[in-house]
DNA sequence: CGATTTTGACCGGCGC
DNA sequence: GCGCCGGTCAAAATCG
């Protein structure tokens, strides 16, 4: 368990949005509390754009007593067998192998192998309060998934970005002892800028990063 | 009509 | 080896 694992570079942070807070998010959206340079410092995979994902409008600061930063546990290593590189930055290994077509990658020989895709993608765990499950980041995403696990009363989704070249994952679900925190888990790293997505100008200061 | 969501089935990994 | 569980696929339904 230990010694491999260690790697995991999944981080977890908690935001507290206010209730208001709705989808559109972005509009009014502004960087976390904190520098980016506070994330590199935890290890946090900074995406190619610059800083990481942006969230909260009253993003909280680590030292509030109401936040919480804990490196989210994998039961699973996420073995990283050739993937190699075994650096998350290492772009090419994500453009190698799945020459951009993550909805139709796969369709294909479906009985056999399906992929070893396990590589090691960073990951980021925000816990959020908020009473709206997609926390609007910037970027557009397509939900391809949902499944009800077990230690958690409400199902959890399953969103892919939907940018050609990018398959940045992401993962919503409720806490279940309190319905109105949110945990996003993102998982890999854009390849392109939010207002890449959108191409709504209100987003051109991601890309200031 | 195209894009997105829903939903059940399928698959692989892991623990027992 | 078997069963459980999480993650993904893909067809159908829904939405804009």
């Amino acid at each position: 368990m230990e010694g491999n694992q260690g790697d995991g570079s999944s981080r977890c942070y908690l935001l507290d949005v206010p209730p208001v807070s709705r989808p559109s998010m972005a509009a009014h959206q502004m960087e976390f509390g904190y520098p980016k340079e506070s994330f590199q410092g935890l290890g946090f995979v900074v995406p190619p754009h610059g800083g990481p994902f942006l969230l909260s409008t009253d993003a909280v600061p680590f030292t509030n007593p109401t936040t919480t930063c804990w490196e989210k546990s994998l039961s699973k290593p996420w073995s990283n067998e050739e993937v190699g590189a075994s650096d998350p930055n290492d772009q090419t290994s994500s453009s190698k192998d799945g020459d951009n077509s993550w909805w139709r990658g796969s369709s294909l020989e479906k009985g056999k192998v399906k992929v070893k895709r396990k590589m090691r993608e960073p990951r980021f765990c925000f816990q959020t309060r908020s009473d709206v499950d997609v926390l609007d980041d910037g970027y557009k995403w397509r939900k391809y998934g949902q499944k009800v696990v077990k230690n958690s009363l409400h199902p959890r989704s399953y969103y892919r970005c939907t940018h050609n070249n990018c398959r940045v994952k992401k993962r919503v679900e409720r806490l279940s002892e309190d319905c109105r925190m949110v945990i996003t888990t993102y998982e890999g790293r854009h390849t392109h800028s939010p207002c890449d997505d959108e191409n709504s100008s209100e987003h051109e200061c991601f890309s200031s990063f």
